[in-house]
Order: structure tokens, then sequence, then C-alpha cells
DNA sequence: TTCCCGACAG
DNA sequence: CTGTCAGGAA
């Protein structure tokens, strides 16, 4: 790997520092040091901006304080307050680690990047930037942001894969500063370096969304939600009779997602679509 | 139009 | 490794 002169590390740490202590962004999972809370902040901020995550947070914090109180709850409470987020699995995910963590961890959200690499929606970079946040942990995660700034910064190629930014974003942590070194790169490539600004386009692109099976799946998801007894695929057929996409398709995709729940009525009475139970 | 403190399945 | 997943703000 390319080697970085220790002069560039100091001039990035103290710029990016400086910045942090005058334009640092306030937010209410920044005062925690809970990993659960740590944990549900992470993955609400998985491809979501910061500023739309804040009142979702406080609103579940809220309603589920601990793993227990969320692994109790019916999944359609989970996705009403999830509601807005957008990427509804990754609700639905976090509901089913915290089942994991009561059944195998005792109620405690593990520390290990290794265990928590096991959970579902915890990946590669959720799995470090927990222990980063809640436990001050020196070691490194980069998301796009950071994997933003190293480009910019040091002169990297935008081609440089994973690994390599991985060391890279490596040797210019600040040991024993983890915490504040992460939120500060956050700020600073939010803020500072945007994708805007440095013409440095993310990893994964999006199509459109309007129109998008997203856009059906994300209507159909919020109809279920409002409609106790579930409906048939009859009623959403006729409901979305202009979806260019195949229904059936969408639903069976949804249930994969494990979402809802399709079940094949009496008498050939269709099938009844609920929210998973 | 583009992107956001990515994860996961195919 | 590539396509897909939600929704809102700039």
């Amino acid at each position: 790997m390319k080697r970085i002169p220790p002069d560039d590390i100091d001039m990035l740490q103290h710029k990016v520092l400086s910045f942090y202590r005058e334009h640092g962004r306030v937010y209410p999972w920044r005062k925690t040091t809970d990993r659960y809370a740590v944990m549900v902040s992470e993955i609400m901020l998985q491809q979501t901006q910061a500023d739309r995550v804040v009142g979702k947070y406080l609103a579940w914090m809220e309603r589920y304080p601990d793993p227990a109180s969320l692994a109790a709850s019916s999944l359609k409470e989970v996705l009403c307050l999830w509601s807005g987020l957008g990427y509804n699995a990754r609700g639905e995910r976090l509901q089913r680690a915290a089942d994991i963590i009561l059944r195998d961890f005792d109620g405690q959200v593990p520390g290990d990047p290794e265990l928590l690499m096991t959970l579902p929606g915890i990946g590669p970079y959720t799995s470090r930037s927990i222990p980063v946040f809640a436990d001050n942990m020196d070691i490194a995660a980069v998301d796009t942001n950071i994997r933003r700034i190293l480009i910019v910064e040091l002169g990297l190629d935008e081609s440089t894969g994973p690994k390599q930014l991985m060391d890279v974003a490596r040797a210019v942590l600040p040991a024993g500063r983890s915490r504040e070194w992460h939120n500060a790169l956050m700020d600073y490539g939010a803020l500072v370096l945007t994708a805007r600004r440095t013409g440095i386009r993310p990893v994964t692109r999006q199509s459109r969304f309007e129109g998008s099976r997203r856009w059906y799946r994300s209507r159909i998801l919020r109809d279920l939600l409002e409609h106790d007894g579930g409906m048939t695929t009859e009623e959403i057929s006729a409901r979305y009779a202009d979806c260019p996409y195949d229904l059936d398709g969408l639903l069976d995709e949804l249930e994969k997602d494990r979402l809802i729940e399709q079940e094949a009525l009496p008498d050939d009475g269709g099938v009844m679509v609920r929210v998973r139970a």
C-alpha cells in the first residue's frame, strides 16, 4: 500500500479536528455511550441523512429503550415507527437483531465487531462504527463520507478499494480519540467535502424512485400498515392497476424480506396479505 | 438529479 | 461482484 507522509497525517488530523471543534454538529446519539442506542442510530443512519434521523431516533428510543422492549414489540408497530426512514427491511432486521441479543448475548449488545457482524442488518461498516462511537474503540470505520475525505485529502485514486481504504483510515486514526475522530470526519465530509463539491461519486448509486419497484413496495406496505386485518391480493391488484410490475412478484419479495405474510384463504377465497405477525 | 454515517441476495 | 432496497432534501 501507498505510504502516507507523517506530516500529511498531522495536517489532516488538525484540519478535521479543528473544524469539528468549531462547527461540529450536535446529535442525540452523540450524547450517549449506550451500545444499544448507538446501534439504533447507526442502523437508522445507513444511507440516510443524519438530520432526517433525529426525530425518528428520539421516538424510537422513547418506545424501545432497550433490546427487550424492541424484541417484545409487534412488527407492525416497529414498521410504523420506522416509516419515513426508508429501507423498511432495516427496521425488521433491527428487531430481529434485538431478538438474538436477548437469546444469545444476555440482552447486551456485543462490543466485538466480529460478533456484531453476525447480527442481521449489521455489516462491515456498522460492526465497526458501533464500537467506535459507543466504546471509543481504536479501529477504523469507513463510510461514504470518510472514503471521500481520504480520496480528496490524500490524493488517492477514486478506484481505491475498500481494503486499501481501511489501511489508510487506520493509518490516519489518532489513537485514543476514535469516537471524536470519526464524528469529526462525518461532519467534515457532510459539511465541507460534500459529494457535490468534490465530484467524488459514491460507490453505489440508485435509479429514480418515482414509479419504481421500491415506490410500489413502499405504498403497498403502508397500505397494509393501515389495514389491520390485511388485504387480499384482489384488493391490492385493484388498487394498483396501473403498476407496471408483477404485483405477485413484489409481494413475494416483501415476504422474502420478512415484512409481510401471505395466507391462502379457504374455499379458494384468494390470498390474504398482511404485515407479518 | 443526486446523494445520504450500507447490507444483503443473487 | 452487481443489482436492489425508501424516502426526503438540496
